[in-house]
RNA sequence: GCGAAAGUAGCUCAUUUGGUAGAGCACGACCUUGCCAAGGUCGGGGUGGCCGGUUCGAGCCCGGUCUUUCGCUCCA
């Protein structure tokens, strides 16, 4: 375990040494829980976006992608449930320092009345509680909890504090002039974009069930505790597809997708002892069949994705607040209903930490005659952020020149880079820290038959082979 | 948000009890070598996280604040 938590500063240090994430607004003290992606961390999100839509979209005729606006009317997290279910009142112990949401402590009291056999007092102080919330009438929950002597469960006094707020959502005001009526929310999760255009879509693009909708887009979450480098931020990236199938098929689908999405994440190379699925135990109100497919993280197993099937909740729900039918009329059984939902939902930047948590190797080459260490990252090479470096062997003796040659061609095809400073050596070295799967090299024999070594990261072998089939090579190998 | 610890050059760290900061690596220029890091010469770079206090004098003592780490609390 001080070995994992070791791997998983290195990693972060790395991250930031290399350029590939830093702290938000590092010269003004950080953010917390903010970070950005640098120069080699945007390229590899930007891979890792690209390939998880081809995926998704290109290469099933039946989804289709959306980019829908962070904005959205304030109605919409009525209908989804994030305004009532997400802003729940807290208070804490003074003595413990341990924070309850306050509908929890209650419940407890009122269970452990009910247990004494004081049923009706039992539900006197759930009524006054459901009747308190609503009212939102925090100073007298203070008040219900002191005159009912619950107390904390670990210091066991009831010294409390006052009752405060945790709202989920972040708020923003729409228009220029500041009234109640233009608070709107940056949204805490993609999926509900996809939802509110479900009748767009379906109709503009004629979409037949079963039919699926993707998304890539922020969103954004007042965490209690955001913390684990990049693990939980407060804004952060969701890659979501919502998949539109006719109500009683739903396990089918579900089933379908968990091992569509478990063969995605193989697909990259990645160990499958490293992955699992979890099933949620307790299942949201709105879903009737849940998972997580958590990677082994250095901070142990955590969900990266998950696998959600959703029933027809969110459609119904729209349905009832905006008062427009969300039916669709199935040509096959002659029926219109509400399309069931089976979501996948995967964290962009929680897939990008994955990545490169698999990636990152210390390596210990030392020999007899000397240390030697590297540290590499062993992107699969369709992510890494570059895919080609190439080096002249001296500067001198027209090989840069050689170089460039290779360099115009190859430029418009992939990410490429050139340098000549510098022994060879270390600029291997230089690249396998950035995890760009393969280096060229242009000597004095290029000048002589024009070929070129090209030097594979992983093993840190080399072959030597004509400079015109270069691009191919790459090519191949990053498609 | 609470508790504890930490914050000195881009990175890793020094700086004996308060007397106005140093090394290695990295970086830049030049020379040399030329297929797997750490050759030579020269050079740039720090208002010691920030603000305030004590003191003749503070990186070192005190207070506050910010950030990070660890442990709690929360996570549809």
């Amino acid at each position: 375990m001080a070995n994992d938590t070791q791997r998983f500063q290195a990693i972060i240090a790395h991250c930031k040494e290399y350029g590939f994430i830093f702290p938000s607004s590092e010269i003004y003290d950080g953010l917390s829980a903010v970070y950005d992606y640098g120069q080699w961390g945007s390229e590899l999100k930007k891979n890792i976006k690209d390939y998880w839509w081809k995926s998704m979209t290109q290469l099933h005729e039946n989804i289709v992608g959306i980019d829908a606006a962070i904005f959205m009317h304030p109605t919409v997290w009525k209908a989804s449930g994030h305004v009532d279910n997400f802003s729940d009142p807290m208070i804490d112990n003074l003595d413990s320092k341990k924070r309850y949401r306050v509908d929890h402590l209650i419940e407890a009291k009122a269970e452990e009345l009910e247990s004494a056999g004081d049923a009706a007092a039992s539900k006197t102080l759930l009524d006054k509680m459901d009747e308190l919330l609503a009212a939102n009438d925090y100073e007298a929950l203070r008040e219900l909890i002191i005159a009912n002597n619950i107390k904390c469960t670990v210091s066991g006094t009831s010294k409390w504090t006052s009752v405060r707020q945790f709202n989920l959502m972040f708020s923003t005001q729409l228009g220029s002039v500041t009234d109640e009526a233009s608070e709107i929310y940056l949204r805490p999760e993609t999926a509900q974009g996809i939802f509110v255009n479900f009748l767009n879509v379906q109709k503009s693009g004629r979409m037949k069930i079963p039919f699926g909708i993707a998304q890539i887009g922020k969103a954004f979450r007042n965490e209690i505790v955001a913390r684990q480098f990049i693990f939980r931020m407060r804004e952060f990236e969701q890659m979501e597809m919502q998949f539109f199938v006719r109500p009683g098929t739903q396990k089918e689908w579900y089933e379908k997708w968990k091992e569509t999405r478990m063969n995605w994440h193989l697909s990259l190379g990645i160990p499958k002892e490293d992955y699992q699925f979890k099933p949620h135990v307790k299942l949201a109100f709105y879903a009737d069949a849940a998972c997580d497919i958590e990677y082994k993280f250095p901070i142990g197993f955590k969900e990266v994705e998950g696998i959600h099937s959703r029933t027809d909740y969110d459609l119904k729900q729209h349905q009832e607040f905006s008062r427009k039918k969300m039916q669709y009329f199935d040509s096959e059984t002659n029926q219109n209903y509400i399309p069931y939902v089976i979501e996948t939902s995967i964290g962009l930047d929680r897939m990008f930490l994955l990545i490169v948590s698999h990636a990152y190797t210390e390596e210990d080459l030392s020999t007899a005659e000397k240390p030697d260490s590297r540290v590499v990252l062993r992107f699969p090479a369709k992510l890494a952020p570059l895919k080609l470096a190439i080096f002249p062997l001296t500067k001198k003796d027209g090989l840069p020149e050689l170089a460039r040659e290779l360099m115009n061609e190859c430029m418009p095809a992939f990410r490429c880079f050139y340098e000549e400073k510098d022994a060879i050596g270390k600029r291997y070295r230089r690249q396998d820290a950035i995890g760009t799967p393969f280096c060229v090299t242009i000597d004095h024999q290029t000048k002589e038959d024009g070929t070129v070594t090209i030097r594979h990261r992983d093993t840190m072998k080399q072959e030597r082979v004509a400079m015109g089939d270069i691009k191919a090579m790459v090519q191949k190998e990053i498609s």
